[in-house]
DNA sequence: CCAAAAGTGTTTTAACTACACCCATGC
DNA sequence: GCATGGGTGTAGTTAAAACACTTTTGG
């Protein structure tokens, strides 16, 4: 057999959405190369465990997160993208709701920090380029698959899951084609409570019905907004 | 640094299209594990070059083919996927216009062959799920990239690609609707050329304009086949 | 009663679906 | 002249886009 010193890692792109903006995880790394800079969470993969395992140990170890959404988004392995030995990342793309948000730094990280999307430091080896990458998935994703509902709490409003569309895919909505469209799916429950957000007319909460989806889905509908 | 021993490599799903079939490129192992068995070409990547260089010099030494579109597809990492050690497989999606096709076994290979994806033999390893993985890549992408034309010969009969979409997407089209759609994209040349099959009107010759196409999409023109 | 956000319907426009007959050639 | 595959148009249906006023609350 060939002879190969090749590493295999793991890294995470954790969106969250946070005071209207989306964000991202990233932690302050603690050790060369790249030592103080900011960079996805992330780590060599154990001999006995597998690549999502990889990823939800580290996430837990470096970030304390958990996440709700998690799937694989492409694999790195030009030869020079880690200065050290050759590395080939296989990176992920993750969500996380905004409960889960007590993030506690750790093994390896000085810090760790949401950051809104719009304001991101430089970041470590090629971890720039990852971000971009997870970014069109996520707005690819948005308009075919449910996600969205990953990102916001269980009980949320219309108005908030309008304006999360609006923010991610970075375009106006019109609100009454939307609900009308998302409605129409029939997979949303609308609970019997209503919030006051201060000031304006009480909003009703919504909740999104997992179940209802797959059941929908295994008939041949497809989740879809434009 | 943690010690770590995974081995990488890559593997690749090249489909052909042939005889009004979908096939895909196999080659028949002739080294343990699963010797004797037919698998997907890949093989271990080497110390300097890139994942893309490793599939393509897998496909040249196995198969002497050289594809005309190459992706990644998916990696592959769960402890146990190879008999003999841990190896994390970065698998591509492959296709191939059918006058390239003059395959020959060479490394490791006794045998080299196309497969009607219809009539496929037992693969090693988990070879036949990355197949699968392969598969739903094509029917997905033929709907909302031009990826049919690396599949075809440059100049092609209108009723060549019909057939194509319908086997791929294993569904009936109607030959006036999709005529109708593709020609609105207005990146195909239909050229001054007329073949006869044999029996029935001669049809004309059409060619992908892969020029015009990419103008389409920077003005934001969306390929879009139902 | 004013400001702020929530909630709701209709009309216009564009895209998709369904569908059938004539044409050019080889034998 | 007949069998075979190639080429074309229209009407009906459905989904998307555009658009503005009323409601409920807090201050």
């Amino acid at each position: 057999m060939i002879r190969q010193n090749i590493k295999v890692a793991v890294d995470a792109v954790v969106f969250g959405y946070k005071d209207k903006t989306l964000n991202v995880l990233l932690i302050k790394r603690d050790i060369a190369p790249f030592r103080d800079s900011w960079a996805l969470p992330g780590g060599l993969v154990l001999e006995n465990e597998s690549l999502e395992e990889a990823v939800e140990r580290e996430l837990k170890e470096e970030t304390n997160v958990k996440v709700d959404y998690l799937e694989q988004l492409y694999s790195f392995g030009t030869p020079g993208r880690d200065p050290r030995n050759r590395v080939v990342s296989i990176t992920y793309f993750a969500l996380v709701k905004p409960e889960h948000h007590e993030i506690k730094a750790d093994t390896d990280a000085q810090d760790v920090a949401w950051f809104d999307i719009q304001k991101l430091p430089d970041l470590a080896f090629d971890h720039q380029h990852i971000l971009e990458k997870a970014k069109q998935r996520l707005q690819n994703k948005l308009t075919y698959e449910p996600i969205g509902f990953d990102l916001l709490d269980d009980k949320f409003l219309f108005s908030d899951l309008e304006k999360l569309y609006m923010t991610i895919l970075e375009k106006q909505i019109d609100r009454r084609n939307f609900r009308k469209k998302i409605l129409s799916f029939d997979i949303l429950e609308e609970l019997d409570e209503k919030v006051s957000e201060g000031r304006g007319r009480p909003a009703n909460l919504f909740q999104f019905n997992k179940k209802q989806y797959f059941k929908h889905q295994k008939e041949g509908f497809l989740f879809d907004i434009k």
